[in-house]
DNA sequence: TTAATTAAGTGGCAATACGCCAATAATATG
DNA sequence: CATATTATTGGCGTATTGCCACTTAATTAA
């Protein structure tokens, strides 16, 4: 048909296709009062005008140079929020998802130490930090039910075997502050002297002083922060009884 | 704009929106000879004719009802292969990786007993199984060489805390030709007693009689099949000094 | 038939890591 | 100063790991 690949570029138009729609959808997450909260946006029009949502849009081929900045942009614009750290989860796609067909989302996850949400926001009607337990009991939009749920286990299998947890603390924090941080997000007890042997065996944090976090009482804590350069989603021991996948 | 849901469903069409091409890209390891093979395509149509590069292409929105279904169905039109095992590795999607603008594919990585390609395949030239090292010095398509990569390190790092690799077994197989595999596929060695406990532990293989494998000599071995319902990529603990992500 | 070779499978042990819980240290509060 | 609270460390019985040599059972060569 066409003799060269110029040749073939200058005929090339993406409505010959049969594209899908495709979307980014993010999960934010953080610890307020102990517990895990989720970020989510009422969306402000159709489709699904008036029902909670995970904030996400559409790719916008001018402005983002990749997917990752597809969703760093789209979670700023929605939510005035900026997160540190933010990793791709899965990407889902069927005719059943969206009631205009075929539709494709690419789902991130992401961690943060509590911020407020901006006042002004593009395109939606609202942006909150939900409870966890809370915001699955909502009827979300589309199936975003699911996507939360996968987020939500991605999180807790990986702060299993990785100080990811360390994501939604403000540094300098104590190995308590860190371990209720995992114990919540892992969704179990860890043994104490079991979690400061395995944090400390990663060599991850430094130490950077002591004090005394909050209104505290009792003896005086070392304080931590993550180490320069390391990577918190580096593989360490797993935690307690590994299983599941 | 809209009153009601049913009246933006009305109006909605997919050409008011800047949606990017959309593909699915499956790398197909198997084992031959002991050593990791991939399954590589010649490109039989522009853009990219005449090279190598991975089976994949576009969803088809009527035969398709999911993304899985469209990787399963492009890898048998293309190469004739089924596969036993397929799982979803990552989304890429950049300005940069295709000739014709934004493009987003969505990359799986499945395992496989070796099994010859078919001989009459669809819009590809040729479909063959490559000795993934020499196939990663090829110049192949598109930004392949990069999801190669990710597939086959996906493969390597999930081999450490599955049992991934009896899927490019055919069963029954001996415990030691599933270490072989298991040492191809992880690229280093393990410890015989500590494979054996490891593998014999987490519980998934069944004992089905015992003999020798073609051609073998030395003592008679027992031979083994996953065990039914058993999940192959269940968490079992890591070889060997974990690390690395 | 016997000896040598090859490969499967097991035994055993020192070193390490883990779970558990109690003791000690350092601070705030009444 | 006594008490409460929280951090940190010590210690120990048990389980797991890495390592290597030994035994078993088959084939092949002499």
């Amino acid at each position: 048909m066409f003799t060269s690949e110029k040749e073939y570029l200058k005929h090339y138009n993406i409505h010959d296709y049969d594209v899908p729609l495709v979307s980014v959808d993010i999960a934010i997450f953080t610890l307020l009062d102990g517990k895990l909260h989720i970020l989510l946006v009422e969306r402000g029009d159709f489709p699904q005008k008036g029902r909670w949502s995970l904030p996400g849009g559409f790719i916008n081929q001018q402005q983002d140079k990749d997917l990752h900045a597809t969703a760093l942009r789209k979670l700023t614009e929605k939510t005035g929020v900026k997160t540190p750290h933010l990793e791709q989860v899965a990407t889902i796609g069927n005719t059943k998802r969206d009631p205009r067909g075929w539709s494709v989302t690419v789902l991130y996850m992401g961690l943060i130490p509590y911020a407020p949400t901006a006042d002004f926001i593009e395109t939606v009607a609202d942006a909150r930090w939900w409870p966890y337990e809370v915001a699955i009991k909502q009827n979300l939009a589309f199936d975003h039910i699911e996507l939360v749920t996968q987020a939500r286990e991605r999180l807790r299998v990986k702060s299993g075997y990785t100080v990811l947890p360390v994501y939604v603390l403000n540094a300098p924090f104590t190995l308590t502050q860190l371990q209720q941080a995992f114990e919540e997000l892992l969704g179990t007890e860890i043994e104490k002297k079991s979690f400061r042997r395995r944090i400390q065996a990663a060599d991850l944090l430094e130490e950077v002083g002591e004090g005394l976090p909050e209104g505290g009482r009792g003896r005086i804590a070392a304080l931590y922060r993550p180490r320069k350069g390391s990577e918190q989603h580096a593989f360490i021991r797993a935690f307690g009884g590994s299983e599941e996948d």
